[in-house]
RNA sequence: GCCGGAGUAGUUCAGUGGUAGAACGCGUUCUUGGUAAGAACGAGGCCGAGAGUCCGAUUCUCUCCUCCGGCUCCA
């Protein structure tokens, strides 16, 4: 059996042999396997479309038939300029690659500089197990410096069935894509005079974040954290204390006051907390001082940046921060631990953890003496330790302030997010001069810590909505039972339970159109309500409903209170099914 | 920001150098229907915005705005 990135990258080949068939004066760039598939960067003469891809991936079908094996050649310096004296990019990596010995490797009459890494033979490529998917821009050598190359992607498999199954996977991604029933659950909006990257929420977005929001507060509330507020906007001085004015000044938005201050949204919500901790002396006996706000951070973001809510400019944050002495540090991670998890379970997210360390092969990035580095990172890979999790190692993933803990979720398709983040802040501190006073009567400095569970709820809600297809569990339903009466007959009827139900708090709609009752169930099934109650003439004799739940279909007649009772235990328990 | 694609009714989309069409949704009426689409009629569009070419532009050209797929970026 061979290798699959081997297969993917010997089709990054057959991908390059077909384009330079059919587009002669095409240039090409690199071709490596990547996840799920492979790549080549071109320079086309001319621009070329997704309409394009067909016919070169007919080409390739045919070129394949005349390919075996690829030859393997060690060549000079100066042989490859001349094979590639067009060719500006090769030319840039045989300079790069010269001192390494150079290698050319042929298939058929398909020639390229590579430095190998193929299937022993092309026929194991099967012709039915790869595809190209679509053409992107991307800058040669990824620097937006450089000239901007046409990349062509495509997927690539041993199996036929292996490449149908990513398809079909990809299709109920796009199903589930988030802009796509954030519209037609109504959760939310965007308005072209409002601005791109800024989401209107809906009342049902807003009930679904509302509710998000107060589990994540039941959890830190019992973990001793207390709610504070803070304005969303600052003098630039704060920012010019905590450095952010210089290194990220360009993606502030900035406000000129008529008094001629300047102003700026606020991008994070650390140094107001900050500044909160700071209003007075504190003792160790005093802390920890969790502070925890849910609030707006604005970010002036690339437009082209922007995704649907994946990735906005007025993010929402469940942002909080522990103040506390850094011998305390570790206690308190595992206590936001703890809220990760409780609040990732409810939702059959499987976590894996990625403890994100400093690169030492790169001391300049990162503030702080190594010795306090050393030290917290044992501590945050005891923790690891401690929590026996899915846990692994990021080099160079920290922060240029402290190492963190990164949740990654996977989710029902079996792709990875990152999610919340506890990161421990050895600089802050330092700027702003945070201490407290210890046992001995000195001035003690303080660590903080960053916490958040959701990170952003813009973010984590597009995930979720993915996740779950937009079929909430009933907890977080906007609607959790709709009812439907078979005629207008029973409207009357359904009326008085709707009232009934919402009156022992259940999120309750009639559904009393002048509609077949079929129709009333497609819709509301459509809207992915937990609970459809039909009524026709026997329900209201019986004072019954027939109940219909997401998922399972009919589960029979219910007794109202019976049901009003279900309905609320599996609110409190945020159960799902 | 960059490359490519796209903006037509509330939504999903056809279409045309002579100012527009379908389906669903919406309204009215008929229908009173038992577990995923009952029927008829009707309203609804400065064809994303601005400029240019043309007798005439929703259609062709340019600029801007917005969205999609990527790239770069993401405290």
């Amino acid at each position: 059996m061979h290798n699959l990135e081997h297969l993917r990258h010997s089709l990054a080949h057959l991908l390059a042999a077909a384009v330079l068939e059919l587009y002669p004066d095409a240039k090409r760039a690199i071709g490596p396997a990547i996840e799920n598939g492979f790549y080549y960067d071109f320079e086309f003469s001319s621009p070329i479309s997704n309409e394009d891809l067909p016919a070169i991936e007919k080409r390739m079908r045919e070129i394949l038939k005349k390919w075996s094996t690829f030859e393997k050649k060690e060549i000079s310096a100066d042989e490859a300029r001349e094979l590639f004296k067009n060719n500006p990019y090769k030319l840039e990596l045989i300079n790069e690659y010269q001192s390494q010995g150079l290698t050319l490797y042929t298939s058929g009459s398909y020639t390229d500089l590579c430095r190998g890494g193929h299937v022993e033979n092309a026929k194991d490529i099967d012709p039915k197990a790869f595809k190209l998917t679509h053409t992107a821009g991307a800058y040669w050598r990824g620097d937006e410096k450089n000239k901007m190359l046409t990349r062509i992607y495509g997927l690539a498999f041993t199996t036929a069935k292996e490449l149908e199954d990513h398809v079909v996977m990809l299709e109920e991604a796009k199903k589930r894509d988030h802009k796509k029933l954030g519209q037609e659950l109504d959760l939310f909006v965007f308005s072209e005079l409002v601005g791109s990257g800024l989401p209107l929420w809906t009342p049902k977005g807003t009930l679904i974040r509302n509710l998000l929001d107060s589990f994540v507060w039941e959890l830190r509330k019992a973990r001793g954290y207390q709610q504070v507020d803070i304005p969303h906007i600052t003098k630039k001085d704060l920012y010019e204390k905590s450095g952010h004015w210089e290194k990220f000044k360009d993606d502030l938005f900035k406000i000129n006051t008529r008094e001629g201050h300047v102003f700026a949204m606020k991008p994070m919500n650390c140094p107001h907390h900050i500044q909160i901790y700071d209003r007075k002396p504190w003792s160790y006996r005093e802390l920890p001082q969790r502070y925890a706000s849910t609030t707006k951070v604005y970010r002036d973001e690339q437009s082209g940046e922007l995704a649907g809510l994946s990735r906005v400019r007025a993010i929402t944050q469940d942002d909080a921060h522990v103040f506390c002495r850094e011998r305390r540090a570790k206690e308190e991670f595992l206590k936001i631990w703890d809220i990760v998890h409780e609040f990732y379970q409810v939702f059959g997210f499987m976590m894996r953890v990625r403890v994100s360390l400093h690169d030492p092969a790169h001391p300049e990035k990162y503030l702080g003496d190594t010795a306090r580095w050393t030290t917290a990172e044992k501590m945050l890979r005891e923790i690891a330790q401690e929590k026996n999790a899915d846990t692994f190692d990021g080099i160079g993933e920290a922060n240029f302030y402290g190492p963190k803990l990164d949740f990654l979720a996977k989710d029902s398709l079996g792709r990875e997010w990152q999610v919340a983040t506890i990161q421990l802040d050895m600089n802050m501190p330092e700027r702003f001069d945070l201490s407290c006073t210890n046992e001995s009567g000195e001035k003690e400095r303080i660590v903080m810590i960053h916490a958040a569970i959701m990170g952003s709820i813009e973010r984590f809600l597009s995930v979720l909505i993915e996740h779950t297809a937009g079929a909430f569990p009933t907890w977080l339903a906007p609607v959790q039972a709709a009812v439907l009466p078979i005629s207008d007959k029973q409207n009357e009827y359904a009326q008085k339970i709707a009232l009934q139900l919402q009156n022992s708090g259940v999120r309750v709609e009639v559904y009393d159109q002048n509609e077949t009752i079929g129709k009333k169930i497609r819709n509301a099934e459509l809207q992915k309500i937990p609970y459809l109650l039909v009524v026709g003439p026997k329900e209201t004799d019986s004072g019954t409903a027939a109940v219909r739940q997401r998922g399972k279909g009919d589960i029979g007649q219910k007794n109202l209170d019976d049901f009003a009772s279900q309905i609320s235990k599996e609110a409190a328990t945020r159960a799902s099914w």
